[in-house]
RNA sequence: GGAGGGAUGGCAGAGUGGACGAUUGCAGCGGUCUUGAAAACCGCAGUGGGCGCAAGCUCACCGGGGGUUCGAAUCCCUCUCCCUCCGCCA
């Protein structure tokens, strides 16, 4: 979520600033409609809540006084004194509290009429800010889409070369017996898969290659998060309402599978207030990934690259506005590391405004090189969404100074995602009798195997 | 799945209809004292919203939502989460 201040105040920009990410269905009208109203509002229920509070007070005040009136009046009895004077005064009291209780009890009514609208102002809001995107880095160059974004020169390993014809990964893997595209779809349907032998523990391999470089040469805590987890956590990483469609959901509770860790990261410390010494918090986790396809039917069917289901390690930061954006490099570096490590042939892309997305500010993607189906994969999408999640989600942290609590700036990148990983792998790696080299970084995690051979 | 008990400020823990946004302790910040530190003592301290150039004024918030009442942390309903016991289970 963005600042509604933003287009409070400077509508005219926010609305610019939209057009340039292509959004056309951003509600910016209904809120500033709804947002003026709500303060009307405000200011009225709030003048008759203090009215009703020292009316409240001033009856409160003549209860006392009745109190110890009766009191008195009981002792007239056995005294045998005149009570005439006190009833009257009792009566004058009852009187007027009861004139007052009255005319209280109106300004209740009228205050609870407007509360609701109130409500149902706040409540459009609310609902009409989640679907505002977040807005642009100024750095971010424009382009209306993925064709414009801007691509690096390639870095690391060479791109291979081969004195035969290197075969794709859907080829290569059945041969060997490590990837089994028939009995996923029979257990599972179409992009599903199983990995079998040394497949599978290549993928568990370089999941634990990951997972320990970051840790170990990146200063990142490991994190096991729940793999579902409430809608509300999808609502605050910016992927609900908006991606309702992608979403694998339980059908009795609300529970929705994660479609990326960064899902549960975002939320790890929702509604809390960190203090600025505790950040950066750096995390990485490793969890599988959800998602429904939709948005891609008939795409990528072929072979690993998309399924309904895949693995990746993902690496998660909370920092300071300050430093989010020396953060945003060092994760597309780390990320990179990776690349470098497997001995990966690789690119940065820089995202245009077309391309960012609903929740970044600022994205770059890293994309690998593979050899037999000859393209380049995205495996890492680093972003920095700003304090848009920390919005949605509700993480604060106090500043060092003391000042009033400020959202934190949030970033993710994978570092990497599994199975283009696994093909880049597999393609680049592959021997001319279709066996595979094992990276060197890798061999210490496959019990110290140099080649994947054929199994039956 | 069944029965019961809980949820109060950063933490601990009082408060059962009106002076309570909330006693107290710890932690925090400032000060006194001290060569320095500790201890002791004094003081300041929550979050969000609205109005305002500001000083400030004001409203809301005691797990969430709804209700009763002139008035709710306190009474009622409901949801969520936590704890204990029983059952079942990897």
């Amino acid at each position: 979520m963005i600042d509604i201040s933003l287009i409070r105040e400077k509508p005219e920009w926010v609305r610019e600033q939209i057009a340039r990410l292509g959004d056309e269905k951003a509600p910016i009208e209904d809120i500033l409609a709804a947002d003026a109203r709500r303060r009307e509002i405000i200011l009225e229920v709030e003048d008759l809540r203090r009215r009703r509070n020292e009316s409240s007070k001033q009856i409160g005040g003549w209860m006392g006084a009745i109190k110890k009136l009766e009191n008195e009046l009981k002792l007239t009895t056995t005294t045998g004194q005149p009570a005439g004077e006190i009833e009257s005064r009792l009566n004058a009291l009852h009187q007027q509290m009861d004139e007052a209780k009255d005319d209280t009890r109106r300004l209740g009514d009228r205050i609870a009429t407007l509360e609701e609208e109130l409500r149902a102002t706040e409540a459009k809001i609310d609902e009409k800010m989640l679907w505002v995107p977040n807005l642009p880095h100024e750095s971010v160059p424009y382009g209306p889409d993925d064709s414009y974004n801007i691509a690096y020169q390639p870095q690391g390993a060479p791109l291979p070369t081969f004195d035969f014809e290197p075969k794709a990964h859907w080829d290569l893997g059945p041969a060997l017996g490590i990837i089994d595209f028939d009995r996923g779809v029979k257990l599972s349907g179409s992009r599903f898969y199983v990995l079998r032998g040394a497949g599978a523990h290549l993928q568990r391999a370089v999941i634990q290659f990951m997972l320990d470089y970051h840790t170990n040469n990146h200063g990142y805590t490991e994190i096991y998060p729940p793999f579902m987890v409430r809608s509300a956590m999808f609502v605050g990483a910016g992927q609900l309402p908006k991606f309702v469609d992608n979403i694998y959901r339980d059908a009795e509770e609300d529970y929705m599978w994660l479609g990326t860790a960064e899902i549960a990261l975002t939320n790890l410390h929702r509604d809390e207030i960190l203090e600025e010494s505790d950040l950066p918090l750096n995390y990485v986790a490793y969890t599988p990934c959800f998602r429904r396809e939709k948005m891609s039917a008939g795409r990528d069917v072929r072979g690993i690259k998309r399924g309904h289901q895949f693995d990746k390690v993902e690496m998660y930061k909370f920092t300071t506005p300050e430093t989010s954006y020396e953060h945003l490099d060092l994760l597309v570096k780390h990320a990179t590391d990776i690349c470098e490590a497997l001995e990966l042939p690789y690119r940065r892309i820089e995202m245009v405004t077309g391309d960012l997305g609903f929740a970044a500010a600022k994205k770059f993607d890293v994309e690998i090189w593979a050899a037999g189906c000859q393209e380049w994969l995205e495996v890492s999408s680093a972003s920095n969404c700003e304090a848009f999640q920390a919005r949605r989600a509700n993480v604060r942290y106090r500043p060092a100074d003391g000042g009033r609590p400020r959202h934190v700036h949030t970033l993710n990148a994978s570092g990497l995602a599994l199975p283009r990983v696994m093909i880049a792998i597999l393609e680049n790696n592959q021997l001319a009798d279709g066996r595979i080299r094992v990276p060197n970084a890798l061999r210490p995690y496959m019990g110290g195997k140099e080649i994947i051979e054929p199994i039956d």
